[in-house]
DNA sequence: TTTATTAATCGTAATATTACGATTAATTAA
DNA sequence: TTAATTAATCGTAATATTACGATTAATAAA
């Protein structure tokens, strides 16, 4: 196994999962911290900010950029990334109904 | 490896990183949005609902203890779970700074 | 053309995750 | 006490993730 039963799910429940897998690694979440704070950024000044190796940061940003949070755009032999703003919006949106449900008031146990 | 590098992230990015792994996995996410619709949950009423083996669930239900979102109470043979409400909020501030910052205007690449 | 520079990809080792059958532990019912 | 019920834990197979050295591909500079 390592390998979830997606089809027993529901789209949403899906979606949510893969949204939170993308932020569930410090490199990803610090790759994305960086991109809000200086809206651009190559390649390689990630992986100097961050400390991984470079094959490793371009492991990570592909994630991102196949889930669409990111967008990637070449500039001669570099590579300049950024958020994706309506996809990070869309993306938002969803975690922020899942996260924002109203907590039972009783506390059950 | 498989294991992340995480005293080279700041302590807010592999907080982040443990909160979004909680909801990484579709069954974990079924279980949260299952206990806000109902308050209160026997560990079996998620078996049935969800519909992976009893060991499975008890598997996923013990990350989210250890995460501290969740509490267990025992009641005879029984197993009650339900959300601990400030737990849940402390996660929801994280989670909420991280999702809400300022997405850059131009549109970069 | 040759030599950098930059980043993607390949291959792979170490470890983590997911799932479940089997078992165990704890409680309740008979 | 014995049997039933419920959920945790153990063991383990299948797969995924993380990390990085080596290589490759693409462009730019000399």
């Amino acid at each position: 196994m390592g390998l979830a039963k997606t089809e027993i799910f529901t789209d949403e429940q899906n979606i949510i999962s893969l949204f939170a897998k993308a932020f569930s690694h410090p490199a990803r979440v610090a790759i994305l911290q960086k991109l809000f704070v200086i809206d651009t950024c190559y390649c390689g000044d990630l992986v100097s900010e961050i400390g991984l190796a470079q094959p490793t940061i371009s492991q990570h940003l592909k994630e991102l950029k196949q889930l669409g949070l990111i967008k990637g755009n070449v500039e001669g032999t570099s590579v300049c990334y950024c958020i994706d703003p309506e996809k990070w919006q869309e993306m938002k949106e969803v975690m922020l109904e899942f996260l924002n449900q109203d907590i039972p008031k009783p506390d059950c146990c």
